[in-house]
DNA sequence: CCATTATTTCAATAATGTTTGTAATACCAC
DNA sequence: GTGGTATTACAAACATTATTGAAATAATGG
């Protein structure tokens, strides 16, 4: 096994890719910045629950009031309301008000990642 | 405003549009399925915490054992190890044994996945 | 202004996820 | 075998997130 930086040691195999690459610090170097990770972790998390997965679905689909989304999933008004918050939040998706309703429906953001996400 | 099947009224700027999407029924249908939406979340999850996007990324660039992560972030072994189990499950890192050494890697899913979220 | 409807907010509870330290496992070198 | 190292597993404490029902808000129509 090998040394690196006389502090830990690393397998054969890894060493010299490691090396060309800078070490620890060249890689930590490449790693995407803290802004960048924020958003990816909050746009992540807005999609880690299915309840969501399917609302966003649903709104790219057709942008529908929050009645309609408690119709078509059977979910409480107060469940959705707080759902779609953390859509929103995330920034997947936004709303208008028309008369009474509230019609929610993806930002371009939002269509992206639905987009995107189609693959996994 | 209109009713929908005798039920629920909607806001007539949607009620068109969803009647050509084959109502609430149509547009439940275009969904994509559960196996789907549990592919997605379970990968959502995965990347719903900055440790993890942090790691993922990283062995992206490079392959690495656990104790080059460890050295990387300064965390602790125990909740490395517990992060790289999340995901593992997740099907977004592999490992592979060398010598006293667990060498980890991303899989082609955590490959596509990180492309797919630098655009985020 | 009053009654109605759509939606959100709040507080309490339940459920999940994360961190920490310690103990266990597994592999290697001697 | 023993001793050392890399990693995981476990359990307890802690933190965050989700669900529920009831009450509050805001717009509408009369």
């Amino acid at each position: 096994m090998f040394k690196i930086t006389g502090e830990i040691e690393i397998p054969g195999s890894i060493r010299c890719e490691l090396a060309e690459k800078g070490g620890i610090a060249g890689i930590a170097g490449l790693l995407p910045e803290d802004r960048k990770i924020r958003a990816i972790v909050s746009v992540a998390r807005a999609l880690s629950d299915p309840v969501r997965v399917k609302v966003i679905f649903a709104l790219s689909v057709q942008p529908m009031c929050v009645c309609l989304l408690v119709a078509m999933t059977g979910y409480a008004y107060s469940k959705m309301s707080y759902h779609l918050s953390v859509l929103k939040e995330s920034g997947l998706v936004c709303s208008r008000q028309e008369g009474n309703y509230l019609i929610y429906y993806p930002t371009d953001l939002g269509r992206k990642v639905v987009e995107g996400v189609e693959g996994w």
